[in-house]
DNA sequence: TTAAATTATAGATCTAAGTCAATTATCTGA
DNA sequence: TCAGATAATTGACTTAGATCTATAATTTAA
């Protein structure tokens, strides 16, 4: 029994597609939409754990996501894999493997997952005469390369409890943006993967959420998160931890 | 008296500049580098500690680095400063900037600094007509995309050393890209600042180098740097360390 | 439905790096 | 050229989070 898939569940056209606001077609007319759809390749859809594609594998094509999650994982100067990652539908996959003509990192699916495979000569070509796509693309890359400055600040300046409320609150957003509840969601990830991709270990995950779940910001059952105070998970800095401190009252 | 500036000194055209085969004019044709040149704005040098924009301000250019070395810094979420980035000559300013028509950061010159300014409507539009420019353009953004994992790999899982190390060994490959000495070179930018974007005390970064130069890895005088084993330095993981312990010989 | 395998939690201990404090070196500008 | 300011180093101490170990809770498969 395969878990439904989100979103179209047989893909006609970027025109029918729910995901095109957040996504390349942005802006785009009916026409071009058209267009669009016409480079773009069909596959079946993978199942959890598969790879769409390979760190090294030739490029050839940058992925939208359609339905369900994605990581991506690369082999790290110590030979461990490290995951740099997570991919929500209408999110690009491939986007930093297109100066080297080889992907810089592996696509790994968390469920059952469809995507848009794009060719990218085609796509490029295609962007020379579609001043929105062209701009929709570049508007993307922008906003991954800001996302990982700010993924940067967070692993270089913040604390377990900080990285997990942030890693939450971001998560919260993207699901938000799919049209899903922002406050309650299932992690699609394991814990082995949160701690991977936060630099901690997983038991610190383990005991921050457990930590964080007593001082009653949000609630774990499993994979099931709720969100109960986002204002105080969204900023769990040192000053802020001290308020919750039990008050010594004499 | 200023220190000299390196690279051309008077910008005529792209097609004079010794920068253009690490820049935007890549592969671009006498005619096309032109083209581009039209579009660019020249500025007078900026001195050490100017900015170049400033986070918040209205997005409207991206900079090529011509001369001297720029950082860009965020405030983060505590409202501390901190630095996403040390910037080269031939390198793009305000790539992350261009999804929000804001600039998401600040550039801060380190030294005296040139750079060529390039408005983004225009870069966009002339970059429909060349294709070249469009891919390198393309190249540049998932460069940085590609940079930026690779930093968040460094901050998410590696010790002291290791991040000192890798902060060497980029700092070396890129003096040699523009074709100065990658075994010896002087460090722009303060401890503070090292510190700062690596993710680490002030303190650690002084102790780490002076521990690497124990070890007869490097070599640092002040702000001079010279990699004595540069092997030894990209790979300053835990299983290298042991190696590199005084041996208890019986 | 249960057994094996995987994943998550929890306790005890250790250590790398942070913090605090003091000293020394290096700039910078009058 | 020198005084004050800024930057870098060093030492002592503390601590957050890693590691190691054990146990509990889910999944998965059969």
């Amino acid at each position: 029994m395969t878990p439904p898939i989100q979103g179209s569940m047989s893909f006609q056209s970027c025109a029918d597609c729910t995901l095109d606001s957040m996504c390349l077609p942005l802006n785009l007319s009916q026409t071009e939409k058209v267009q669009l759809t016409s480079i773009i390749k069909k596959s079946a859809p993978y199942r959890r754990g598969e790879s769409i594609f390979r760190q090294g594998d030739a490029f050839n094509s940058i992925y939208a996501v359609r339905a369900g999650m994605v990581k991506t994982t690369v082999i790290n100067a110590r030979g461990e894999e490290q995951i740099t990652g997570f991919y929500f539908p209408g999110e690009l996959l491939g986007l930093n493997s297109l100066h080297e003509n080889v992907y810089m990192g592996t696509a790994i699916t968390l469920e059952t997952v469809s995507v848009c495979e794009i060719p990218f000569v085609k796509l490029d070509e295609l962007s020379a005469l579609l001043p929105q796509l062209r701009r929709q693309l570049m508007r993307q890359m922008s906003q991954e390369i800001s996302d990982e400055q700010n993924m940067m600040l967070v692993l270089a300046k913040t604390s377990a409890e900080e990285k997990l409320g942030n890693f939450l609150i971001r998560l919260s957003h993207r699901f938000k943006r799919l049209g899903f509840s922002a406050t309650q969601f299932r992690l699609t990830m394991s814990r082995v993967d949160i701690g991977n991709y936060l630099g901690l270990a997983v038991e610190t995950v383990s005991r921050t959420l457990t930590k964080l779940q007593k001082r009653g910001v949000i609630k774990v059952e499993g994979k099931e998160v709720t969100i109960i105070d986002m204002e105080r998970l969204s900023c769990l800095n040192d000053t802020n931890q001290e308020q919750f401190q039990a008050p010594n009252l004499s």
